[in-house]
DNA sequence: CAGTAACCGAGACGGTACGTCGAGTCTTACA
DNA sequence: TGTAAGACTCGACGTACCGTCTCGGTTACTG
């Protein structure tokens, strides 16, 4: 049944090593100084090694995110207020976002994904579509809970509050919490007076 | 005799093919694979030259994006109807990013944000800054003509319209206008059905 | 009181497919470029199964020495007239080496014989020395003959022609019949005008 | 007159640096297990600095053998006795290859010789001719003295002298005074009782 | 005739070196 | 004195081999 070709294993080993290797190397150097010299070495790994299971450097960060090793993961609370778990999410993504490490972490993800299409296709399939469906999960239940619109494009909703943690991280900036708490608000209740859904 | 002055006159014409040839290499290549050889060569300059005007690779990219060379501007216009004109920016803006070529050159720019703090403040004063604050111009005209509520927070409703499209940029996504028509009604209507700023 | 090990006899047909894709990839790359990796490949065998029998490079192309695999012999003849029978034995061999696959061969073994010192001592003794010693015996035949001086050091004869050979195997000469006789004339018939050893 | 391109001119430094450590190296690991690595860091030169004047492993040593720096040169003397001079140059050679650290730089050279046909033509045209030229002028001084033979074969002659040396060489022989007296006597003398040239 | 020891192929491992390319600096000749 | 050309050091790239080390499997002697 398994397939149980001939030769050596793969060494589990080795490829942990070369996966924390990677991640503190990104985490101090970023994305485009990363260098798999230095990782091998590191790693204390051939770089040949690396190079047979990862054809180049973006397949090997991409690995590390699928890993977990890379990105922090926040939960989405549930505690029967939908905006208040909202905000708290983004409170606390944005923490974890900020703290250095993570953020350059962050940032070397960015890059890596900006530079390489394969890369961006593997972050969105296994890392924020997480984040996102556990996001739309919770505001579907609001919705249930009569909390949310039922005709309110969640979808919409949850790009809009990813996209805001994503050029917070870019731009370097800390926001505090009345601002991230003024975006939240601003999606429940928008921002149009004479608006359907009505004025104050 | 007359003018006496030592020296040579500086070239204006080797600064513009050097920012020509650096827009045309990120736009082709990207930010990590530019190399300063092949645009001194495409140039047709000399490398000290570069390096005299811009330290590093990325004061040089951080003069290409003020410059304007490096990526296209989208006017907001100013119908009457705010929805109506936002919505018209954000769907042009998409269009816009998602031609291959100006999408190469923006996540270029977003690898070098990533990278780079300077290039980061750079880009965020001298870029973003001018169409955010044209969005909050025409928002601010907007609440005067009372469709946008006073204590709604304009910086927000920008940061979260700037936001998804870098998360498209950076997905790849090509939304079509439904998507973004949707995320527009989302900002200005809310998604609250409680109406937690006002009731219904 | 049979040794017999028990375990698996080693295999003849692995030991002559690695000899011969050792002469092969000898012949056609020379032994610097000589690859374990190769040979292993082409000859369909487990690179560990040629570390098993070779400790390295230099005694696995000792072997092939050896085994006759990768240098032709040139009997000499004995037709009755030794002057005849060594020329006839140096423009074979001239001959023999010129050609391209052989060239290669020998002079591939004479690039390990420089860099090895074991490799040089396994080729004088075994191979060289063959030569020698026919050449030896046929000249020592000439001496009951009387074509051959009674003193005359026939190493010292037999050296000078093995080192001709070798001359021009490595300046990629190929001398002609008449320069080859020059060579067995001057050694037979001296160049000192005087006949030194006459006058003794 | 003179080209004068523009651009910085070639460091003599770094050539000189090169070729010092080139030397070096090969007389202390060999021809094949020379390392551009090495050779580079120990002349404080980057290797690019090599492989832009270098186009390989042999053009190196072969511009090392050119610049002297590879090998002694011994001279052939003139004390008005031929078979004195030539035994005196055989004897001295010999023992000058014998030394361990010029031992080591011939056989790299013949090991380098024997794998690229390109240093071989360089080495033939510029190290052993000049070495050849000289032998053969010594003996055309002695004929014209009457010690050699007028229809003797000089070529030959100095072949013979030079193939023995390098077997000597490449078996690692230290060759006594003797054994090289016998040789040269042979030379001159001829091997063959019966005198084919018949000038006893 | 079952164990078992030595073999076999395959191929991954930690390393070293390769030859190329790019970054950023420095040195020419020329304008 | 600014500029194009281009050599310089440094360091990373991705590839190829080295010699070693498991793997799963195969003989063939031994008990």
């Amino acid at each position: 049944m398994t397939t149980a070709r001939p030769g050596r294993v793969r060494s589990e080993a080795a490829r942990l090593a070369i996966l924390e290797a990677t991640t503190s190397e990104l985490a101090e150097r970023g994305y485009d100084k990363l260098s798999l010299d230095r990782i091998a070495a590191a790693a204390g790994v051939g770089k040949a090694t690396i190079y047979r299971w990862y054809p180049n450097k973006g397949a090997l960060v991409a690995e590390g995110m699928l890993s977990g090793h890379l990105l922090p993961r926040v939960a989405v609370p549930s505690s029967g207020d939908v905006r208040r778990d909202v905000t708290h999410w983004l409170i606390e993504t944005s923490a974890s976002l900020t703290e250095p490490t993570t953020g350059g972490l962050i940032r070397a993800t960015i890059a890596a994904t900006a530079e390489d299409a394969d890369v961006a296709r593997h972050y969105d399939d296994h890392v924020t579509s997480v984040a996102r469906a556990e996001l739309v999960a919770r505001l579907e239940s609001g919705r249930r809970d009569g909390q949310v619109d039922a005709d309110a494009p969640l979808d919409a909703l949850v790009e809009a509050l990813v996209g805001v943690v994503l050029l917070n991280v870019l731009t370097r900036r800390d926001p505090d919490a009345t601002a991230l708490t003024a975006t939240v608000t601003l999606l429940f209740d928008g921002a149009g007076s004479a608006g359907g859904r009505g004025g104050r």
